[in-house]
DNA sequence: GCTCAAATTGACCCCGGTGTCAATTTTTCG
DNA sequence: CGAAAAATTGACACCGGGGTCAATTTGAGC
């Protein structure tokens, strides 16, 4: 069905002895056609199987048709998420999904991602965290008018878009289960200081600890960068201690996973000898043994809702002017690294 | 630096005091522009911070500067590597990237992908399996004008550009390190067997250990479907058998970690119990304990390769339309699931 | 059947680039 | 110095769409 050769507009019109504009107004599914016309039109289009020049529209509506998800990626499963949500919704709508990777920390991060959106005219950013915590990147957008909307962790109180996981929430759950469990020893490893996501799962934390009455001495908090390998030289560090922790919450998965490896290399059996939870709910969490109980964050869900937004924004929709502001509650998922009631724990 | 307006050709040309067609040559650094014209207009670009919309030149180049990868993802890894390694090569050259995953398993699948490589006038496709080993999807390909580099995982005989990871060195490799470990009894968790990367290693791996005068008995071969749970119920199996395998190699990491959580839920020991060796090097091998010993397949070096071919292609390269036919030798990576040689294994 | 308003259609220009080719300027050289 | 050749520059059309507005057709009302 489909030739070689495309043809444009032009070769419509004239196949259906019409003007371009009244092919225009066809495609467009414009009013004020007449039905005789409408029918030649579709039915030269149908077939030659004739679809319009996303570049040439571009060129003429001065919007590109294009959604950016732009992310500085510790975190492979999230941005994969990200992108098979977004997906989703720009299919079906006639967008295409360009993924835009970023080194967040080199001092001229948010030159490149303006450079990169006012360039393809980006009809809407998409922001995954940490990225989307920065407030002059945000202003950046708008100066230059671009649609975005931001993932966030954590509610803001910025007046601009954002979907955010009910952290608090979700780490409360973790808290309480921990201590029905029996855990009175609860270690945290958190993610870097300059996240604002790792600093309110650290406070959510140490305040759901507080509720339960219990105590986080320094010793029992060890600061990680959110990957791996940190993790594993947090749980080292907090494994040696004298009296060692029977629970460790990392505050998302990589980092719960290196405890975990470190744990076993140490001979350590989970969860009976030590507990872990996690934060993400990455495929590997559910493809380990044991696997990992964490939270789920709905990433997918969220970039849904994103690109709807945007898209509907693109499209001039009336209301899609107001402000965005979607909490997800994450999904507690509890799986065998916690799975044994607390032991005495009495060790070396 | 920026201004929020984004200025066009006609802008610059204005400013610069000079003809649009004088713009273009030096933004395409075409000879015969006079230095002193040079330096006005680039001085005005400089100033204003100018770039040329792409969805201009794509409309009057005919080529969009897009790039894609086409892919059926079973295993996410393996697209990620390839998405960083395009981009890599992308972002300088001025091209984007558009990935573009589907269901090659649905009827029209290729309809699909041949739709969207025309609709948006992709430049060029970098063909992951295994979508790329459709012989059909290549000439449509052909017939619409769309450049494209296939991956594979051996050589093929067709005449089109491939870049394959040499499989049959690698399963040698891995088959005579269990061997060296005193294995006899090794089974195989194959791929399913309309892949023809899954055909090629059940094939190389039966060889290799025909030359070591190995038997592989049909109950010693497990078909697996790629995925994490296909890896499990084949491990079930295998390991429910009478006199089970004292080595499980898995065609590929997903399904050999499947196999290891399986021999862990049984309580078996690994590797000293069971040895197991994947094949990938997805994050996951390096990030478990005992960690995967497996085979690297350095697909992020075969999709920079893909990348620029296809740009050189692009570019009007003389010699780019030459055919391409790249192998690239996998790395075998020893890790903790071949630490130990193999015991007798005597079980029940 | 006629008038006037409403609905339909199309001519033409613009979007922001590039290609062609003619016009202009500079060089080369007898 | 003057003519021809070479180098440089720009006018204009085109890529494939959409917007504007005038021209044409259709329909309503009498």
């Amino acid at each position: 069905m489909d030739r070689a050769e495309k043809l444009s507009i032009n070769d419509v019109a004239r196949l259906a002895g019409v003007s371009k504009k009244t092919v225009s107004r066809v495609i467009n599914n414009e009013p004020n056609v007449s039905p005789k016309m409408l029918k030649k039109v579709q039915s030269v289009i149908d077939e030659y199987n004739y679809t319009p020049s996303p570049q040439a529209r571009a060129l003429s509506l001065r919007r590109s048709f294009l959604l950016s998800i732009v992310h500085d990626n510790p975190n492979a499963s999230y941005v994969t998420e990200a992108m098979y949500g977004a997906l989703e919704i720009c299919r079906p709508a006639g967008y295409e999904l360009i993924m835009h990777p970023c080194d967040f920390s080199k001092p001229n991060a948010i030159d490149r991602i303006i450079r990169f959106a006012s360039h393809l005219k980006i009809d809407g950013v998409i922001l995954l965290p940490p990225v989307s915590e920065s407030v002059e990147l945000t202003s950046r957008l708008k100066e230059i008018g671009c649609n975005f909307v931001r993932l966030l962790s954590t509610k803001s109180e910025d007046e601009v878009h954002m979907i955010y996981h009910n952290d608090g929430a979700a780490v409360n759950r973790i808290v309480s289960h921990l201590v029905e469990l029996g855990h009175r020893e609860i270690a945290l490893i958190r993610g870097p200081e300059n996240s604002q996501a790792a600093n309110q799962r650290f406070a959510a934390f140490r305040s759901a600890l507080k509720n339960k009455g219990l105590e986080l001495p320094k010793n029992r908090v060890a600061l990680g960068g959110n990957t791996f390998q940190s993790g594993i030289e947090c749980a080292e560090w907090l494994l040696m201690s004298k009296h060692r922790p029977t629970a460790i919450f990392a505050s998302n998965d990589e980092m719960a996973i290196g405890a975990i490896v470190t744990a076993q290399k140490m001979g350590l059996k989970i969860p009976a000898e030590l507990t872990v939870v996690g934060f993400d709910d990455s495929p590997q969490a559910s493809r380990m043994w044991p696997a990992l109980t964490t939270a789920n964050l709905h990433v997918r869900e969220m970039t849904e809702l994103a690109a709807q937004k945007l898209i509907a924004q693109c499209s001039g929709d009336i209301d899609a002017a107001a402000q965005v502001r979607v909490e997800v509650e994450p999904t507690f998922v509890q799986r065998q690294t916690t799975d044994v009631p607390a032991t005495s724990a009495e060790n070396a």
